[in-house]
DNA sequence: GACCGATATGCAACTCGTTGCACTTGCAAT
DNA sequence: ATTGCAAGTGCAACGAGTTGCATATCGGTC
């Protein structure tokens, strides 16, 4: 499991509530790891009672209370520990890829269509991913630390978003 | 779930028994699925108790037994269906990136070793891949149907290697 | 004959994640 | 007052996949 890890790097970088949390992995963290916020609060909770992190509550003006979660030292060394273990590759799937090698034992117009749709998926992601770009990191070379890192992951979602909408284009001309 | 599927585009292409199918999912229909035999074996079980497979039991020379599963017209009708509904885009789920991105949280030099094995892994799969490449479509403009399609996927199997090792590679540049 | 390894199939327990629903708080509109 | 909506948290049931182990067959070897 790697939801845990994932929400302690999180954690570590800015204390948040569950919703919080769910809204990040909509964007910067969820470039490479999704969770919905059911699963975030599950784990939140086990993690709370392994020690691994702190919950204050936290009341607000025009809003229902909120719970705020932030690192403890035990989770810090877990983080650490995981940090050092290396990593399993994750093997990945793509309904996609088995549809289009399957194309032939049904209607190939329709899974046409979902390679397009998947295209145009990925020119928004991708687009949205330059526009984070160029406004957080107009000056690359000048990077260090935890800024770099945040940045060479970026750099990590523009290049595989490049290499689908590369691969699905070459895909529609070629079934054209 | 998409493993029904895969497993029913294999047996379309060609019936096997559950052990074959595990050694083809290491092969090139693995390049975008994976799985175990323990998870091949549950779900064939469950697509014959479905109808959607026929199996046969096949003596062997000097080995044991195996059953050979085909795709039956109800299964074909299955595929069939679920090539028509458009495909959802599986999250992806990447520990290395949350590594990548956690760095300042642990031992950085650890997390590099994490991303320089990776790197070697997919510069293996991509030759790996380029190798099948050049044995199985040295001309690909002439392609179609089931061929066409096996090459676009293998194609986008390539792709996205390159894409991951230029990533790495752009990873330990910046962080060297 | 006993053991070993490769082939071949499978079960059980567990972990992880998804889906669908439920509940509270606070504010704003009717 | 009631309705409705957004923020915020959570549960229960299910689905999918992993890990570890179990089992049988067949040939070869000691």
């Amino acid at each position: 499991m790697a939801l845990e890890h994932a929400l302690l790097v999180a954690l570590s970088e800015q204390p948040a509530s569950g919703l919080e949390l769910t809204k990040r992995f909509g964007r910067s963290i969820g470039f490479f790891w999704s969770a919905t916020h059911q699963q975030i609060y599950k784990v939140l909770g086990r993690m709370e009672g392994d020690g691994w992190v702190r919950v204050t509550v936290v009341e607000q003006a025009d809003r229902p209370a909120k719970k705020v979660y932030d690192v403890t030292p035990l989770g810090a060394t877990a983080l650490a520990d995981w940090l050092a273990t290396p990593a399993r590759h994750s093997p990945l799937r793509s309904d996609l890829a088995v549809k289009m090698r399957g194309a032939s034992f049904g209607d190939r117009a329709t899974v046409l269509d979902s390679v397009r749709a998947h295209l145009a998926d990925h020119v928004t992601r991708l687009d949205h991913y330059r526009a984070l770009m160029k406004r957080d990191y107009p000056e690359p070379s000048a990077l260090t630390g935890a800024d770099l890192d945040h940045y060479l992951v970026l750099r990590g979602g523009i290049l595989l978003e490049e290499s689908q909408v590369a691969w699905l284009t070459e895909y529609l001309e070629a079934q054209a």
